[in-house]
DNA sequence: CGTTGTGAAGGAGTTCACAGCA
DNA sequence: TGCTGTGAACTCCTTCACAACG
């Protein structure tokens, strides 16, 4: 320990841990060592214990970690303690199976808003929503205390998009727009890209792939 | 140079700077420095000619990358030559939204099929495909030599799928359900979970945030 | 006795800074 | 002159190995 700041790399894991114990406290598992932790996400039980290090001191020698308690620190140092007001700009293919998606609710992300700039779009209803006009973004964030935005618009408009959203107030950006983003120091963008992955993947395959060996 | 094996870190970027090329090679920019590929992906010059530098040797000192062999070069390397017959499992929201997605077939991945456990959807048309059972995963894979699966099916259901696809020959996994897929050596697996990346966000957008300066 | 928590070692990725070349 | 390519320094992350402790 000593020092207070999470490492990026545990940051990105611990949603990983808050599965995990959520799965074990749904069966009933009111205990679990690092190494069941690392079974359940894939990882080692090393880096298991390194991680949750940093959060402070969890664990009891012998036993494991407490699933509730570490269940709570966690959610607590994510920042899902209180709920996030999201909105959904670009309400395509993309867009509306976002909308339709529990599980932003289910981790206190509630969607208060879903906005697109096709005149046709406005006013039809996705999911428990109603499509509003994108040109309302700004006011629609400022009026909703909104903080986070998901971005599900072409390419092209996308930094149109993001730039008006953190303009209004929104500090979180989820883009999945395939394209790099611009954002002040204080804004966070994470972009997702599919087509993305899927060239990631396509290396590992040929790498994996020695010519197909028969037998 | 001397080793011949690209770092992780950089294969993930690659696709990066091809989008940043492709967009480029469609305004007719011929050339491209470390620099301006570092600005159009959010990086910086020094990282771009590292990472470029594991491919060989396709900058000109003094000018910068020519577009057209470095696009070339990369598409190489990332193994989007040929394409690849993709299979899609679960046609819930986000399976209907990737099957509609476009951004698969412009880099050479072909969607051959959609599958959905529900004997409501069987049949039914999503995009440019009719949904056939789950349960001819594996001979579908088969026959038609598909070697990505996306899953796109509740958590509980998703290793059983990955197994069955992995038996029948897929050696990729892009995986939507939120949970940890376990994988033979020879089988890429990478994970895209929302709601972790809205938690991740969450973290950092609470970090930002000291308390909001009035102002 | 079993498992955590952690210094220390090792490895990977990033940045620096400049020589080398068009 | 300007930009690439790259050793070397540096920072971050992972893994090891074991003392500490319930």
């Amino acid at each position: 320990m000593g020092d207070r700041r999470i490492p990026e790399a545990t940051v990105a894991r611990l949603p990983l841990y808050l599965q995990v114990l959520v799965e074990a406290s749904e069966v009933g598992t009111s205990t679990l060592s690092s190494d069941e932790l690392a079974q359940g996400s894939g990882l080692n039980s090393a880096k298991v214990r390194k991680d949750l290090s940093f959060l402070g001191t969890y664990g009891t020698r012998g036993v494991g970690y407490a699933v509730p308690e570490l269940t709570t620190e966690i959610s607590q140092v994510l920042g899902l303690v209180d709920d996030r007001s999201v909105v959904i700009v670009g309400v395509g293919n993309l867009g509306s199976a976002l909308a339709s998606y529990d599980g932003f609710d289910r981790r206190g992300f509630r969607v208060v808003a879903l906005l697109d700039a096709e005149p046709d779009r406005i006013g039809t209803r996705v999911g428990r929503h109603e499509v509003e006009p994108a040109s309302e973004l700004g006011a629609i964030v400022r009026e909703r205390g909104v903080t986070f935005a998901v971005i599900a618009v072409p390419a092209a408009s996308a930094q149109a998009v993001a730039d008006e959203a953190i303009e209004a107030g929104v500090t979180a950006l989820l883009n999945f727009a395939p394209t790099h983003l611009t954002v002040p120091d204080h804004v966070t963008c994470r972009t997702v890209d599919l087509s993305t992955e899927l060239q990631i993947l396509s290396f590992y395959e040929q790498i994996n792939e020695p010519r197909s060996a028969a037998g």
